[in-house]
DNA sequence: TATCAGCCTCTCTCATGTCT
DNA sequence: AGACATGAGAGAGGCTGATA
């Protein structure tokens, strides 16, 4: 339950900043959750008194405290209107990361049509084998997941993706950009995020197929890896330019 | 203001799944 | 079968908020 409440709560599933495994451990222990649709009905009074495993000198224990205690809450609030894939991915399906998690939003739409489809439909989703497709139907097939998803949507949990349309041209359609190392303007997911605005697709691995390498600072094995193989390497600059004009770069890096 | 603990961001690595 | 890509865990360093 632990593991499956951290996981839940992470950036890249439902994004609840604050719930780690210190507060998931409190939370667990003193009962107040017993599964992640619960997290829905804490109170930041419920929360500020938790103890947080310390003791101040006078021997009382230091608690979390209500600045916390209510951000706490108003992400949990947040987390209610998360993209179709982050729920997806944060379900903690075997074999259902961030990628697959897309994929399956993409193609299903929602929670319940993906819940209704067969293994072999789910099969059918390009970048999605038979492991994946059976893995999915059995979390489906439990009682347990279904319940706790009808929980979660009784908490006003979105289990349905809000169909946009692309708002900008995908000019960038059929590149694949490996980020490394730590830009300067943007987290990388957010530069990963412009980056499929734009239609490119963000891996997280260098290969030959790669189209291009966004370097940042102590960028690692990456960066490397995209040399010996001769992948074009830009940096954050080039990248500002590709995001402002929506146009690859017209000599393929230079690094 | 300094210290402390927990969280966040990022890298690295390896097992495993998918595709050609 | 080999190349490619993903998932997931561990660890490092920085950041944040509570306490003293």
């Amino acid at each position: 339950l632990k593991r499956t409440l951290q996981h839940f709560a992470m950036r890249h599933a439902m994004d609840i900043e604050g719930l780690g495994e210190a507060l998931v451990n409190q939370l667990v222990d003193t009962g107040l959750v017993k599964d992640v649709a619960d997290l829905y009905s804490l109170t930041a009074e419920q929360l500020a008194v938790l103890d947080v495993g310390r003791t101040k000198l006078d021997g009382s224990a230091v608690v979390l405290g209500e600045t916390v205690a209510r951000k706490l809450v108003a992400s949990i609030n947040e987390s209610r209107h998360r993209p179709l894939a982050r729920l997806l991915f944060g379900l903690g399906i075997r074999h259902v990361g961030g990628t697959v998690a897309e994929l399956l939003a993409e193609a299903f739409g929602s929670v319940d049509a993906l819940a209704a489809a067969s293994e072999a439909d789910i099969a059918a989703v390009s970048g999605v084998g038979p492991k994946i497709a059976e893995s999915v139907r059995a979390f489906f097939s439990n009682p347990d997941n279904l319940e706790v998803i009808e929980r979660l949507r009784a908490a006003g949990v979105e289990m349905a993706e809000r169909r946009t349309e692309p708002t900008r041209p995908q000019t960038l359609a059929g590149l694949t950009f490996v980020l490394t190392g730590a830009l300067e303007r943007f987290t990388r997911d957010e530069a990963g995020a412009a980056l499929k605005a734009l239609g490119a697709k963000v891996s997280s691995s260098v290969s030959s197929k790669t189209s291009y390498v966004v370097a940042g600072s102590d960028a690692g094995s990456k960066l490397d890896k995209a040399i010996a193989l001769g992948v074009p390497v830009i940096g954050e600059q080039e990248l500002v330019e590709i995001l402002q004009t929506g146009q690859p770069p017209a000599t393929g890096g230079d690094r």
